[in-house]
DNA sequence: GAGTGTAACT
């Protein structure tokens, strides 16, 4: 690209930045991030760095992730809801759910005039964190106050929460929830009955396992590794 | 007019 007139734009970089980030080659990232701004002369936005901050907290460098949201608002570059909700699953899945707490607590606060405000992913992201902590009447709190906040749960909603309620062999909770899902028009993914899954035969349920196992087939959701 | 970033199962 670089020998046409084709040049590499910020959304060349970002998507390998991002890349680099989700296989955890995080030095490789910074270098092209740092060969497009200061050699290319590209500025750097939003996206690039969430991918940055994204790589960072997925290690656990929390430190250098702090800087570069020093760095975004030095150089004026406003974090949007992706950018916090980066920060607010990190920590969940730390089991830092009180920092996840207060990163949203950030963005209620001092976001909203920057049409900040937390989303389902955000609260998707808190309700997972609370469910790998085993905190499942925490979790369902976070879950009903979602509509409260005129938000509608979607599938990923649903099966965190399902994961909970199966690792914590609560059949009648999962039994539940699983058909709230078909009765609110959601279509449960090959993930939710992957979930699904591992709780019936946890709790010894193997017909009603084989049972939804076919009913995936039938139903076209292609079972993945996980699956079998 | 288009293209890049966030959440669930193993």
């Amino acid at each position: 690209m670089e020998q046409t007139n084709c040049k590499p734009s910020i959304v060349t970089y970002s998507t390998i930045i991002d890349s680099l980030c989700k296989d955890k080659l995080i030095d490789d990232a910074f270098k092209l991030f740092k060969e497009m701004v200061f050699e290319k002369g590209i500025l750097p936005n939003v996206i690039s760095y969430t991918s940055l901050i994204c790589g960072l907290c997925k290690l656990g460098r929390w430190d250098e992730a702090s800087k570069m949201l020093k760095e975004m608002e030095d150089e004026n570059i406003s974090p949007n809801v992706q950018t916090f909700n980066v920060l607010v699953d990190a920590f969940c899945k730390e089991g830092k759910v009180e920092e996840a707490e207060a990163v949203i607590n950030i963005m209620i606060e001092t976001g909203s005039a920057q049409n900040i405000v937390p989303d389902i992913v955000t609260y998707s992201s808190l309700i997972d964190g609370y469910c790998l902590r085993g905190e499942m009447i925490k979790a369902r709190e976070i879950f009903d106050s979602i509509t409260l906040r005129g938000l509608v749960p979607d599938v990923v909603t649903y099966s965190s929460l399902l994961n909970g309620y199966c690792k914590n062999l609560n059949v009648e909770k999962v039994v539940q929830l699983f058909r709230e899902i078909s009765g609110k028009g959601l279509k449960p993914d090959v993930v939710t009955c992957n979930t699904m899954l591992q709780g019936l035969f946890q709790v010894g349920c193997c017909v009603a396992a084989h049972k939804l196992f076919n009913e995936m087939h039938a139903q076209g959701r292609i079972p993945d590794r996980c699956t079998y």
